[in-house]
DNA sequence: AAGTTCGACAACCGCAGTCCA
DNA sequence: GTGGACTGCGGTTGTCGAACT
């Protein structure tokens, strides 16, 4: 065990380094290797203790490294990897040719991590907050009790409640939806680890098969992805997961040419009214199963679509226009 | 224009695991 | 088996430039 020798000697620089510093370990590593770390600095003039030297080389120098900004690819790999296996950003880099994990690091805490906040997500386990909207009825209840007071009638305050209410259960039903009381998209003891796992599994092998730069997956695991997707696809209704699994829009008009056919075990019916232009997806046993190929996950690359729970395409940058449209939503996010 | 705040990211710190004499 | 040296890793801090007041 033992633990490593302090690095704070005195004498030895800290800090920012210089393009000189930085000229001088490139020139010693290219020439000699780094070898031991410990006694790299001294042999290349570097006035640094090792653990700098090998920092630096590595979240900096080394040529392989990638630099710039993340790729919506990458950064759907960063959120399904993390999903699975947390803080782990060794690795998570490890699938991410030419990025460091410092870097994934540093990505994750500055952009990420505040996505998913904002969005109403757990960082760490990936799932909606749900203490804001255990408390969103409070919220809704006192807000609209101050507006009634200011201005409208009891009547009028009523109904809107009512309306609030409904728009709440409808939310939470699709945001939670093992708790089986609005219209639920899985089947029982279908968890959100095995939706991530299972949109892991997909981005990973998408990867593989497509890119370059993709995942180096032993052919074992691959094979066994390639399974796991396919057990998974006889029991599950959709296998190309959201990011984050976003609840993305709760409606899309039925009317929108650009509308994706409802997937396999739901049916689009209206809501509220004939005249609606709003649908809402629901189990359905009557439809009858897609063929299998439909259940597989196109390329991770080629396709711009995304899908949330429901199976809907959405833009996963984007939040439900109910929600968004509720000016008390941004008083809590 | 100067001061302050904020965000991004490079670098550091310290713990834990592995290697080897 | 033991303990020191070394490396890997994740959390945290420091620095610097941009944006804001």
């Amino acid at each position: 065990m033992g633990r490593s020798p302090c690095c704070d000697e005195s004498g030895l620089k800290k800090g920012p380094w210089t393009p000189e510093e930085d000229q001088k370990l490139v020139k010693y590593i290219q020439k000699h290797g780094h070898g031991s770390w410990r006694a790299l600095p001294k042999l290349a003039g570097l006035n640094r203790c090792g653990k700098s030297c090998r920092l630096r080389w590595t979240n900096y120098l080394r040529p392989d490294i990638k630099r710039g900004k993340f790729s919506p690819e990458e950064e759907d790999t960063i959120l399904n990897l993390h999903s699975i296996l947390g803080n782990k950003w060794s690795a998570i880099a490890s699938h991410l040719p030419g990025r460091t994990d410092n870097e994934i690091k540093n990505f994750w805490n500055t952009h990420l991590k505040k996505k998913l906040i904002q969005m109403g997500f757990d960082p760490m386990t990936h799932r909606p907050r749900t203490e804001i909207f255990s408390s969103l009825p409070h919220l809704i209840a006192w807000a609209n009790l101050k507006e009634l007071i200011d201005n409208h009638s009891w009547e009028e305050q009523a109904m809107r409640l009512q309306a609030e209410m409904t728009k709440l259960q409808y939310l939470q039903g699709l945001i939670q939806p093992s708790d089986g009381s609005f219209p639920t998209s899985q089947p029982s003891g279908f968890d959100m680890d095995t939706i991530n796992l299972l949109n892991s599994l997909s981005s990973i092998k998408d990867n593989n098969n497509n890119s370059p730069n993709g995942l180096n997956l032993s052919p074992q695991l691959d094979i066994e992805a390639a399974a796991s997707l396919q057990s998974l696809n006889n029991s599950v209704p959709f296998s190309r997961m959201p990011n984050l699994q976003v609840p993305c829009s709760f409606q899309t008009p039925l009317n929108n040419k650009d509308t994706i056919p409802a997937p396999d075990q739901f049916s689009a019916v209206t809501i509220n009214s004939p005249n609606s232009p709003w649908h809402q997806l629901v189990p359905s046993s009557t439809r009858t199963p897609s063929p299998p190929s439909i259940a597989l996950p196109p390329p991770l690359s080629d396709t711009p679509i995304k899908y949330n729970t429901l199976g809907e395409a959405c833009d996963t940058s984007v939040w439900p226009d109910l929600l968004l449209e509720d000016p008390l939503f941004h008083e809590i996010v």
